[in-house]
DNA sequence: ACTTAGTTTATAATCATTCTAAAACACAAA
DNA sequence: TTTGTGTTTTAGAATGATTATAAACTAAGT
């Protein structure tokens, strides 16, 4: 992704391009594969493979940041780190779950066909559903 | 569930019953319906139910200790609650999400039936599978 | 350049959870 | 039934993840 697909990525959803969005952007979405990554981690990889520095609140902002503007989602898993997932796959999709290395990996959403789901109690709607395959060796 | 079965319950699985244990217990499993809590909710509730106070940290040690001799599951969603939810249904199944109230509903594992699910990647094992249907009004 | 509102930053605060060490307890042996 | 020993409970401290705060900084329009 070009420096200036990012800039509009960020304009377009009201978000100043500041040095540190561009540069956590970039680093999120210049890529081929969907990534997965917690803000610990982010934090660690930005800090090796950028020249600037930002505060951790900074990386909490700007991933929340990302998140409101729906360039980013949330993965409901809890696993054994007891911090919140993110994932640059923002489309319906389900996810493996190592329980080994707490390594998350995506299953598109075709991957998964049902013959069978419950109805959504009296009231209630169907908001969307997640499939978490959990993985031994 | 009687005051004999919680004792042998919490006997076979070497866990002295203790008052606090004994107390939970009856509260935890002396239900016809599964029960889904946080530590926060059940020490609520115990506060109000019985007579006896309660250590934070007993609830924590007792509910990990019920977890750990299988009496309890963990679920693992992570809602708007930062908190660990626990279930006293610890057989294999599914689960409702309301994202309104943080409040989860039992699905009977026959209640999902899968046409195409995806394979384990190289080396890995499907250990389980789990589905979250999360629900709107 | 100047202004203003939006951002970043370091730090403090908060929340959930785990750790610690001392007091209380369960249980079995005498 | 007392005593000894290993378990459990407890209050509070410690930790880890995340959010709040308030001052310094910066983007973008005038």
């Amino acid at each position: 992704m070009k420096k200036t697909n990012i800039l509009k990525k960020l304009r377009s959803s009201g978000l100043r391009p500041t040095k540190q969005r561009v540069e956590i952007a970039k680093f999120l979405f210049d890529r081929e594969k969907t990534f997965h990554f917690t803000v610990e981690s982010l934090n660690k990889l930005l800090t090796k493979k950028t020249t600037n520095k930002f505060a951790l609140a900074t990386i909490y902002n700007t991933v929340h940041a990302f998140k409101t503007a729906g360039h980013l989602s949330e993965v409901d898993v809890r696993g054994k780190k007891k911090t919140t997932y993110f994932d640059t796959n923002v489309k319906n999709h389900h996810h493996f779950y190592d329980t080994e290395t707490s390594e998350l990996i995506d299953i598109n959403e075709d991957e998964v066909v049902f013959e069978k789901i419950p109805k959504a109690p009296n009231g209630k709607k169907i908001k969307n559903l997640e499939v978490f395959i959990n993985l031994k060796n």
